[in-house]
RNA sequence: AGGCGCGUAGCUCAGUUGGUUAGAGCGCUACCUUGACAUGGUAGAGGUCGUUGGUUCGACUCCAAUCGCGCCUACCA
């Protein structure tokens, strides 16, 4: 086996380690175990590069897959990926763009292809970047929303959803987007405010008796107004409902209405131009009204669309004569605006324009405005489905974690509106769905079922539903089609219900919710027990990291560095606003200097783990991820120490290939060896329970504190007094070699669910030596807490030891003393325990705090002028002579009377306090007392220390 | 407007049923290249836990109010 290098290289091995993986099958789930552990991978878009979020995401997940695979669960984690309708759609579309052409050039059939052959090119990108994040996904599984099988499962359920009444065909006002032509869901579309405007309009009355004045921040679509509304208690109009206006522009004329539900009298002028074809509000004002016959009685029943599908003015149709003024015809909706503006201006009806703050409704994958638009879409009547899906929470079957996010899940829920899933593009599950020239519908699974279930002549004409499903649609089926569903599979019954769903909270509506809703319907069961939700990884000041403000990191940048230059290159190119490329490139210069260095994935990993706290955002802070790639190094480190002094080495371990391997040699464990065996112990049930509560920042902190602060600070530096002393027994260094691997061995297989590269790496090394036999650290059992040698009086030992020696190094360290200078110590009030605890320690003692001479002094004896440190009641003392300043000395103790002191005032209030003994629980109150007592013990012997030395 | 969450060391964050001297990492200061590791070691400085009240023997922790910040949902045309 190769040496280990000084440093530990991460490049050297991660992407072998993987390659070795994947080869030898270890990711798929075993044919044993008793429980069933299965994750389904939110599907990453086709279209998608790997980014932050995917980041944490999958190292929360691999997490719980490696800890649970350990644990001899039968473990899978779901594979795959999702065609991404609208997004994939638009990258293939931009790339025809690029050779001057536009989908309908080349027609459906060959666009679609297109969009295959380039799934087929750049699809793998983002399963070969999850590969790099150490995911042990089930790849020879692997599934796409649209291959064939889950496109059967979409169908099927299509179908038994409308047999059911459950999916319908209505004409209604749509989200739609203009750009992309087609429909978008109340989830798609993002409001954000912008700054606008207020238009102050005059509607004539009919009457000649004066106007009315409307206020709108759409000007634009009073073509299609069918009324103004007004609420009826208000005095200043109630007497003109009914009454007739003279719409500008149009010649049309229109009712004043009552509207109490929409119109609110202390807002804007308190009258409401009504355009129900292109406002939601006003769409619902006109279904209270339509009815009245002064707008029955207008052109489409007064619901006037006046729009295209590119949100310009339309022409009129051939039997509606001027109903909309050919003036505006083919004007985009911001033009008409001007020039409607311009006209009314023009004919003295504009009042007034104010400034005005708005919500813009924007599509959020094209930034369109979206239009509010009448259509026949295809619809999923929700709240049949919504009602179990909310009990299966409130019931507890489901968990949230964090809890909270149950009430977000409750309130959108009880108010959820039909799910509108058609879309009108191409790329996606085309809707099973047949019309003929009557405009009959049938639904089937194909065009010869539908003609044979309705009795339909081979000739009779049909013509297939142009729209294709919402993406979520079939995302939403996930759990279940992903197994093999609508076949009863040997894979869905061994793992659904799933175990747990990790995701963002950003998709809870648009995911997690439907997932609830169709398992339950389809399955008859919920897809998942638990929904671990995380935050967002933003940026180091706190920032949602974006193309537009320069800020992203790219994981694989993290795992393997890079240049400055590329970085920014990376960062300004392919800008929707090329003109902040300069700013973004002055901030990256800034902020990364010399660009950013390789820190491997494992310590990438360890990251995400460690910033894991729940239920909130997580701030990406650069030095934090240095500070666990020095971790790995030392880790690596460690190991390197642990090798060198145990390879080729008697270490006790029967079946090791040591070369030492005869009978049971005698062996024998110093109180360092029982403290860190009793140490490691409390760790494992640590982390296991930390990784159990989806507390992973807990997990990486315990292992950090135990690998860093324990093992290596202290049980590294006691093995070495044992295994260079001459003088120690065989048996004694035998079993500090045999604890020295052994607790490595255990603690590379606590730590490998989050690290998994390094620590298999130092695992094949290690094990053989620690008597452990197996081809991989991936299927080894987590360690499991071994109650026998949980060791109290071990740790209480020890912990007299170190604060013997952090006793004699904080004299050094505030004295000046250069650290490895050794020095004579005295013990004065030591007790008998004292001194045999000094006496069997002293090699240790010696070591770590590098003294000279320990010698017990008597009661009597005289104590020569010295520093002091107290462990227990007991002085440990450096003589001054030539050593120690003693004006230093006298700071020092009055320093730390000061703060006994304190402690002592406080602690006598608190006894001194009666409701306090009293009512206090009698527990407290004797640690309050022991606390004291010992307090004013160390405080009298120091006083008598300061005293002495001030005498000198 | 409603809902959720957050304000703890210069920075990023822990602190789970109210009882610690309020912790960690990074950063900072001083010293140290000792045979695992300078991506290191040793010692140290740094906080009236946003503010104000209340409950309690005791509050970072519970309650109320208030200020600041973030997010989500619904919005006034």
């Amino acid at each position: 086996m190769r040496s280990m290098e000084k440093t530990y290289d991460p490049h050297a091995i991660e992407q072998r380690w993987y390659q070795t993986w994947e080869a030898r099958g270890y990711f798929a789930p075993g044919q044993s175990g008793d429980a069933s552990y299965c994750i389904m991978i939110p599907p990453p878009n086709v279209t998608g590069n790997l980014h932050m979020g995917h980041g944490f995401n999958n190292t929360i997940m691999d997490t719980l897959i490696r800890y649970h695979r350990m644990k001899g669960d039968k473990t899978l984690w779901q594979a795959g990926a999702d065609h991404a309708g609208i997004a994939t759609q638009m990258v293939v579309e931009r790339q025809l763009e690029a050779e001057n052409k536009k989908r309908h050039d080349l027609g459906r059939e060959k666009f679609i292809e297109r969009i295959w052959e380039w799934k087929r090119e750049s699809g793998g990108n983002i399963s070969r970047q999850l590969r790099r994040l150490g995911s042990s996904l089930d790849w020879q599984h692997e599934r796409f929303t649209m291959d064939e099988g889950l496109s059967e499962a979409v169908k099927e359920v299509f179908i038994r959803l409308y047999e059911e009444g459950l999916i319908y065909r209505g004409k209604r006002l749509v989200n739609w987007d203009p750009k992309l032509h087609t429909a978008v869901s109340d989830l798609e579309v993002l409001s954000e405010e912008e700054n606008g405007h207020m238009w102050h309009m005059r509607y004539p009355l009919s009457n000649g008796q004066g106007h009315l004045t409307v206020a709108t921040t759409r000007p634009e679509t009073m073509l299609g107004d069918c009324a103004v509304a007004v609420n009826p208690g208000d005095e200043r109009y109630r007497h003109m409902i009914g009454e007739l206006l003279e719409l500008p522009l149009t010649g049309r004329r229109i009712p004043i209405i009552a509207d109490e539900e929409h119109v609110d009298p202390e807002f804007g002028t308190g009258c409401v131009k009504i355009t129900p074809a292109h406002d939601f509000n006003d769409y619902a004002v006109w279904q209270r009204h339509r009815d009245e016959v002064t707008i029955s009685a207008q052109a489409h029943g007064g619901l006037i669309n006046i729009f295209t599908i590119d949100a310009a003015v339309r022409e009129n149709e051939a039997d509606e004569g001027a109903l909309i003024p050919e003036r505006y015809s083919g004007m985009d909706r911001y033009e008409a605006r001007k020039q409607i503006v311009a006209d009314l201006q023009e004919q003295g009806l504009l009042e007034k324009i104010d400034e005005h703050k708005l919500m813009v409704p924007r599509g959020d994958r094209s930034g369109a405005v979206i239009e509010p638009f009448l259509t026949d879409q295809w619809y999923v009547k929700i709240a049949p489905l919504a009602k179990p899906a909310i009990e299966a929470v409130e019931s507890g079957r489901i968990r949230f974690v964090p809890d909270n996010w149950k009430n977000t899940y409750y309130e959108w829920m009880r108010n959820i509106q039909d799910w509108c899933i058609s879309r009108q593009i191409w790329w996606g599950h085309r809707i099973p769905a047949w019309y003929d020239e009557q405009g009959n519908v049938y639904v089937g699974r194909s065009e010869a079922e539908v003609r044979r279930q309705h009795n339909l002549a081979d000739d009779y004409p049909l013509r297939r539903d142009e729209d294709v499903l919402d993406t979520w649609f079939s995302s939403a089926l996930w759990p279940f089609s992903t197994l093999g569903w609508p076949e009863q599979t040997e894979r869905l019954q061994a793992f659904y219900p799933t175990s747990v769903l990790v995701t963002g909270f950003d998709i809870i509506f648009f995911w997690v919710a439907r997932m609830i809703m169709m398992g339950l319907k389809f399955m008859d069961d919920v897809p998942f027990h638990e929904v671990y939700v995380h935050g967002l990884v933003r940026d180091s000041h706190g920032e949602k990291m974006s193309k537009s403000k320069g800020n992203v990191l790219d994981p694989t940048d993290l795992i393997d560095g890079i240049e400055l230059e590329r970085l920014i290159e990376k960062r300004t190119s392919g800008m929707m606003q090329p003109q902040l490329a300069k700013k973004i490139e002055q901030q990256t210069r800034k902020e990364f200097p010399d660009g950013i260095p390789s820190f491997g994935t494992d310590a990438l990993r360890f990251t995400f783990a460690a910033l894991a706290a729940t239920g909130r955002d997580i701030k990406f802070d650069l030095g934090r991820i240095e500070g666990y790639r020095n971790f790995c190094n030392k880790l690596w480190n460690a190991t390197r120490y642990v090798m060198m002094n145990v390879e080729g080495q008697d270490c006790g371990v029967s079946g090791a290939k040591t070369g030492h391997s005869e009978p049971p040699a005698k062996l024998e464990r110093s109180v360092a060896d029982h403290w860190i065996l009793s140490r490691l112990q409390k760790t494992k049930q640590a982390v296991a329970d930390a990784i159990e509560g989806y507390r992973f920042d807990h997990a990486a902190q315990a292992i950090y504190e135990f690998t860093w602060n324990e093992y290596c600070d202290w049980y590294l530096e006691l093995s070495k007094p044992v295994l260079n002393d001459d003088n120690a027994s065989q048996a004694a260094k035998r079993g500090t070699r045999r604890t020295l691997v052994r607790v490595l061995e255990n603690l590379l297989r606590l730590t490998h669910p989050i690290m998994p590269f390094i620590t298999e790496e130092i695992w094949q090394r290690v094990a053989p030596i620690a008597g452990v036999s197996g081809e991989t650290i991936m299927n080894q059992p987590f360690p499991t807490q071994r109650e026998s040698l949980i060791n109290e009086a071990a740790e209480i030992e020890m912990a007299w030891v170190m604060r013997f020696i952090l006793g004699i190094r904080k004299i050094k360290g505030e004295m000046n003393i250069a650290p490895g200078k050794p020095v004579p110590v005295l013990l004065a009030n030591a007790s008998d325990n004292d001194q045999a605890l000094a006496e069997r320690h002293r090699h240790f003692l010696d070591f770590l705090a590098r003294t000279e001479s320990i010698e017990v002094l008597a009661a009597d004896d005289q104590e020569p002028e010295s520093a002091t440190a107290l462990v227990g009641e007991m002085k440990v003392l450096i003589p001054l002579a030539g050593l120690i300043d003693k004006e230093a000395e006298i700071k020092r103790l009055e320093k730390e009377i000061g703060r006994l002191r304190n402690d002592a005032d406080r602690t006598e209030k608190k006894l001194s306090n009666p409701k306090f003994v009293d009512k206090a629980p009698e527990a407290v109150v004797q640690k309050e007392r022991d606390k004291l007592a010992e307090t004013q013990k160390a405080l009298e012997s120091l006083q008598t220390q300061l005293v002495k030395i001030q005498n000198l």
